[in-house]
RNA sequence: GCUGUUAUAGCUCAGUGGUAGAGCACUUCCUUGGUAAGGAAGAGGUCCCGAGUUCAAGUCUCGGUAACAGCUCCA
């Protein structure tokens, strides 16, 4: 007998060998219904696996993520399998779950190609494979076997795979005709799996690295009802009209131009605006904190680059130095705006009484990525990041980190951003020589960054490896419209620049030190930043931000002068003159349909007896009634006040 | 950068060797108080660029460029 404890504490005893479905069925039909997996002391198992010992068990269903991992791993053992039988001599390479689905890297053999045409064909394969109800059978084999089995099958990849593995026993997975190296879990057989959607086809390299061959990789999605895959595939649908490159282009925000060039994004008037917007709130912000804009050229000069050591790694894969009709001058575009500050910081002599020093700057930089990297405004090859960098004593790092903490707060509270992701980017322990900086300051400034988290009540997750070479980072991701993560804001800690760029203050004791340097963005930069808020809002902006906050329509041709005085009053709106000038009728049903795309409009001559006034109307709310300009920039600025006492209450 | 897909009107797209198309938007006129209004007329195109095959290329082939999806990268 064994003793199974759940998770509400009870322990029931079962005999020796019991599998975690028939534990399931014992309590009930529904859970053994819903269940997908189970966790036995704290491990992932399958729920045909039998347990042998006392064990703490947890099931998982299709609303814990181990519960989907198991669902979709076991899909794309299925595609294989799909796979095998459609194209005898594919090979394989790995099939895990994702997030959202699996995928199966796949070398289809030679001459076969896949193409979308074929993935409704695999899909269909599958899908006849899942209702045949096949057993995933377990099977545990010595490493030595293991090899001679996928060797004699010309499986070159899995054989690749078993030779890194350690000695010892290998496990494969039996579907229907194909079996796999694979450590499992997996779903007692493959019925459970009613909709799949094979969802797109590229390429990937073996093992992630460029310099292997590229294998075929087929992504999809499954599920255990067919409803879900029809709510799936409509929240996709929906998630792809709030794409920031379809809503920029229609709100006339921002276009790209091949003339210009590959990702060097314009700013159209409306855009324009929205970031002004952002940058004002940003700027109020930093002052409050006790920052110091300043403002640097584009371009510096090539040694600038060499002492802050961007030029050897960077150099080659950057845009290249600009030379100048005078011999020997070589300049770059700015890749970062760093090198500029720390020359700032080195016009005077500082005190550590003027510790911490602040420069913030929105500045432009350029950075040649990969042509295959760009991506609307996310990623970009001139963007303005909202910089700046902080001058600090070493103990004052902590501090520093929890108040930037705190501007990042403000901002996503502003902007209703509540589900990001903060992750604490340290040293890869293993691995210290490729990282500059005494271990002493590494550890102090991973501490600081630890402890200013916690006290800031932000919930971190923690990734070794993953800092900059120069120093330990924290991150803030949040995700887009159909769930790609991208990094927006980001603090982290230098120690490497001002040992490049000598800065030094005076200390208490009248000796130099070396001052800590902090990056940080907010924002990240304007161009993603503005990209992730169209994807949240759909391109619907609180007033405070939106780019046409006001029409102004005059009703007849007579007043079109008098509309755009008041236009240039206002600074703010956009003034139409196409009114139909003998017919009300169509004028009133022209604005109506206006009224849904901006906020405010203000009819100019509807009333005749109030010559110097404007009839207001509210998006959602109607009419307003006729007052003076004055009266309703007045209006607008008390709406517009409203949403931002808030986001500057700190 | 790599693999694949795509490139036709301002936008969304059809056209697959033989005289360049639709819907929306735009201009003019007519009709119309009801939530993407209707009607008529009009304007708008080096069919991404370059070469090749062909009597003939938007269409087929090759090369370039750009966009999209994924991979690799991201100071």
């Amino acid at each position: 007998m064994v003793n199974i404890k759940f998770p509400d504490g009870n322990i029931r005893e079962f005999e020796s060998g019991v599998t975690g479905l028939e534990i399931a069925k014992a309590i009930s039909n529904k859970l053994a219904k819903e269940a997908l997996s189970v966790s036995v002391n704290g491990e992932t198992w399958d729920l045909t696996r039998p347990i042998n010992n006392d064990a703490e068990i947890k099931f998982y269903t299709w609303d814990d993520e181990e519960g989907r991992h198991t669902f979709w791993h076991t899909s794309a053992h299925l595609l294989a399998e799909a796979l095998q039988q459609l194209y005898p001599n594919t090979k394989f390479g790995i099939g895990p779950a994702i997030e959202n689905g699996f995928y199966y890297d796949v070398d289809p053999g030679e001459g076969v190609v896949l193409t979308d045409k074929d993935l409704d064909v695999i899909g269909a394969k599958m899908l006849e494979l899942a209702r045949q109800k096949e057993q995933m059978v377990r099977i545990d084999v010595p490493k030595c076997d293991a090899l001679e089995h996928f060797g004699s099958i010309n499986e070159t990849y899995k054989v690749e795979l078993i030779n890194d593995l350690e000695d010892g026993t290998i496990t494969y997975y039996k579907n229907g005709t194909f079996t796999d190296l694979c450590r499992g879990p997996h779903l007692p057989d493959t019925s459970y799996i009613k909709a799949i959607k094979l969802t797109s086809l590229a390429g990937a390299y073996w093992r992630g690295d460029e310099h292997n061959k590229m294998l075929t990789r087929i992504y999809g999605i499954s599920f255990p009802k067919q409803q879900m895959l029809t709510d799936w595939i409509a929240v996709m649908e929906e998630a792809k009209k709030r794409d920031h490159r379809k809503i920029g282009k229609e709100m006339e925000l921002f276009a790209f131009s091949t003339n210009v060039g590959q990702g060097l994004p314009l700013w159209l008037p409306k855009g324009t605006m929205l970031r002004d917007r952002l940058e004002t709130f940003l700027r109020k912000v930093q002052k409050q904190y006790g920052y110091q804009q300043v403002i640097t050229p584009h371009i510096g000069n090539v040694n600038l680059y060499k002492t802050s050591g961007h030029y050897q790694k960077y150099g080659k894969d950057s845009f290249q130095v600009i030379t100048t009709p005078q011999e020997g001058e070589e300049f770059m575009l700015k890749p970062m705006n760093c090198p500029h500050h720390c020359e700032i910081y080195k016009t005077k002599p500082r005190s550590y009484k003027d510790l911490p020093i602040r420069f913030a700057e929105f500045g432009t930089v350029y950075r040649y990525e990969q042509s295959g990297e760009l991506h609307g405004l996310t990623r970009v090859r001139g963007f303005t990041q909202d910089d700046a960098h902080l001058f600090c004593m070493p103990e004052q790092i902590k501090d520093e980190f929890k108040k930037v903490i705190d501007i990042i707060f403000i901002i996503f509270k502003a902007l209703n951003f509540s589900e990001f992701t903060a992750q604490v980017s340290l040293r890869d322990p293993n691995n210290t020589e490729k990282y500059i900086g005494s271990d002493e300051n590494w550890e102090r400034a991973e501490r600081a960054i630890i402890e200013a988290a916690e006290e800031k009540g932000l919930k971190t997750v923690v990734e070794y490896g993953e800092a900059a070479f120069y120093g330990p980072k924290l991150d803030f991701m949040i995700k887009d419209a159909i769930g790609r993560k991208w990094q927006l804001g980001t603090i982290q800690v230098d120690y490497n620049l001002p040992e490049r760029f000598g800065l030094e203050y005076t200390g208490a004791d009248n000796l130099k030190h070396r001052p800590v340097m902090i990056h940080r963005a907010p924002f990240g930069s304007m161009e993603r930043f503005v990209a992730v808020l169209i994807e949240h809002t759909g391109g619907k902006f609180p007033l405070w931000l939106t780019p046409e906050q006001a029409i102004i329509l005059p009703i007849s041709e007579k007043y079109n002068e008098y509309a755009h005085q008041i236009a240039n009053v206002m600074n703010m709106a956009d003034v139409r003159v196409s009114v139909d000038d003998r017919n009300e009728k169509i004028g009133r049903k022209i604005r109506d349909n206006e009224l849904k795309k901006i906020p405010y409009m203000l009819i100019v001559g509807e009333n005749e007896a109030a010559a110097n006034s404007v009839s207001v109307r509210r998006q959602g709310e109607g009419d307003k009634g006729a007052m003076s300009v004055n009266e309703f920039i007045k209006l607008i600025s008390d709406e517009v006040d409203a949403q931002t006492r808030s986001l500057y209450s700190f």
